[in-house]
DNA sequence: CTGAAAGCGCTTACAG
DNA sequence: CTGAAAGCGCTTACAG
């Protein structure tokens, strides 16, 4: 495959290359002339390179930042807004922060200094130092899954989603009942998600609560499922996310635990897999494809200029398996 | 954040910017210089755009091209490309193919037209026209998961890891077995690990084998069980993935089937879950990672023109669960 | 050891 | 409707 470039299709088509520029650009192009750029187009399979676009008023490439590749959720997140992004002709730029925050900074930075046309984050941990950054970012931002009052974002209704997965699971009136979470730095998990359930507990009456935090491996599941019971009684787990509530299943059965009749169990998150446990978890899932296109949708308007809401609330589906008494 | 450029830095730090590129590049600089510009540097976080790299020799970026975003064992493999790149200095630039084979091709073609450093690639599957792209590619390409005999490939034991497996389903001399595939067209998946699976049985003397394909997803896995299970007598199901298995599960449950007692289930995957399944499920876990890192190593050899196998095939382990009888 | 100049593939006023 | 020219942020011979 020789490589291309826009001088030689300008040679090839017979014209100047600002008028192939502004073939691919919307510009003014005499039917005729479009017709014979086509054609050598297609011939040599060209494409521009977007990343040349060094003075362009605008960049057609929109970058994402995610807190980790090996997600399900970031999956399907990232799966929608490419798909979206790509049907409207952008280039999507993908940048793993590896669970590191600094690396997370060092990303959006970057994509601040690449130049692209817009950047959906979804952030570790919002620090001043974010707000800095996206305060005096000439590009626009929209923050994903995480409230951000300083700007747009697009985020999942954690608190309500929290109050109703925590009375499900109150209503079975269980006596004593353990929070497998994750650190205060996260908001939007640690922090309103967990109000939400120990607020949908209490509208039933629960109060022996007792809170725990770890990371969102499979092994910290396990690690504070163990923890929690060696620390007293427990009658429910309610677990920040699937993954936690699949290492509290492994932990409960090595303790001779029977789910739910010893302990209820739920989860968040929604994985096919959650279906298949024994007994069914119990779970609430997030439609992580819509919060994705629609961040997507949002930063293009950005882009244009378009009016958008400040901030955009994602629907949720509790999903009731066995897993609670 | 004001956006800085080389020249920038260059004013401030009192040089030219041919000297700026050189301190990023590892050109001559003097001692003192180059303090001087990390001052700089460091005071405004600057970070040269890898981007605008137009005409170096060579470009920092590897392209990875990958089926899909929304897969465990791509999460894997992308989460350990990035790390090993970041440390080494390179950006990675992820393009998914969603599952779309001509968008693999122009991924391929992008990348090549953008003129990154190398290409890593998991491809869907590979036709006559990736065989011309990457025969008349000026650029590296390392070849992720699937056996490619035109160039250098980092693969899977696939037919190695097929045949403990249909070796150690064969053990317990099930009368009726069936293979729940993958399309041809997916080589490594669809015909290489199948072969090993049916020769492993074959070799335990297993002789009524039949065969089905779908696509990767849970719904696929319940469709071909169900296919299956109509079909005929079933005493030990195969899946080529453990995606595929959990829609196996899925399927048995409702017709009344019980694992292993009525039919043996088996997956290829290893993912965490599968061992909360009840019963936990016997799978095969290839090593994601060190195939993400072994390629990614591969790559960066291939540009410095050190020498490079043409195949490195990557190991496994069986996890017997206890899902065969 | 360093800088001025030309060039990478593209876009954008501007003149025609 | 179109092209020559200048410019985007960078790199690379080349001369000093």
């Amino acid at each position: 495959m020789k490589k291309f470039t826009m001088a030689d299709i300008a040679e090839m088509s017979g014209v100047g290359k600002s008028t192939i520029s502004r073939y691919f650009n919307g510009g003014y192009v005499k039917e005729a002339t479009r017709e014979r750029i086509q054609a050598v187009i297609r011939e040599c399979g060209y494409m521009p390179n977007s990343f040349a676009r060094l003075n362009a008023r605008e960049s057609n490439i929109i970058g994402v930042v995610v807190p980790t590749l090996n997600s399900k959720i970031t999956g399907r997140v990232i799966t929608s807004i490419d798909r979206y992004l790509r049907e409207q002709g952008y280039e999507t730029l993908i940048k793993s922060s590896d669970h590191q925050i600094a690396l997370e900074l060092d990303n959006i930075r970057r994509l601040i200094s690449l130049n692209v046309g817009g950047i959906l984050l979804s952030s570790i941990s919002i620090t001043d130092q974010h707000r800095e950054l996206i305060a005096n970012s000439p590009i626009p931002v929209v923050v994903m899954a995480q409230e951000f009052d300083a700007g747009i974002s697009v985020v999942d209704d954690d608190y309500q989603a929290g109050f109703e997965m925590g009375k499900y699971v109150g209503k079975s009136h269980p006596e004593h009942v353990v929070w497998l979470g994750i650190t205060d730095t996260d908001r939007a998990v640690g922090i309103v998600r967990r109000q939400g359930v120990l607020d949908g507990l209490k509208s039933c009456g629960v109060s022996d609560i007792r809170l725990f935090s770890g990371d969102y491996s499979y092994e910290s599941g396990q690690k504070m499922a163990k923890e929690a019971l060696e620390s007293g009684p427990v009658t429910a787990m309610i677990c920040a996310t699937d993954r936690l509530a699949f290492g509290a299943y492994h932990t409960l059965a090595q303790f001779g635990k029977r789910i739910p009749d010893d302990v209820s169990v739920a989860g968040f998150g929604g994985y096919d897999e959650s279906e298949l446990l024994s007994p069914e978890l119990t779970t609430l899932k997030f439609d992580s494809y819509a919060l994705g296109q629609l961040s997507a949708e949002t930063i293009l308007r950005l882009i244009r200029n378009e009016p958008v809401p400040v901030k955009q609330v994602i629907g949720f589906q509790l999903i009731p398996g066995k897993s609670v008494k």
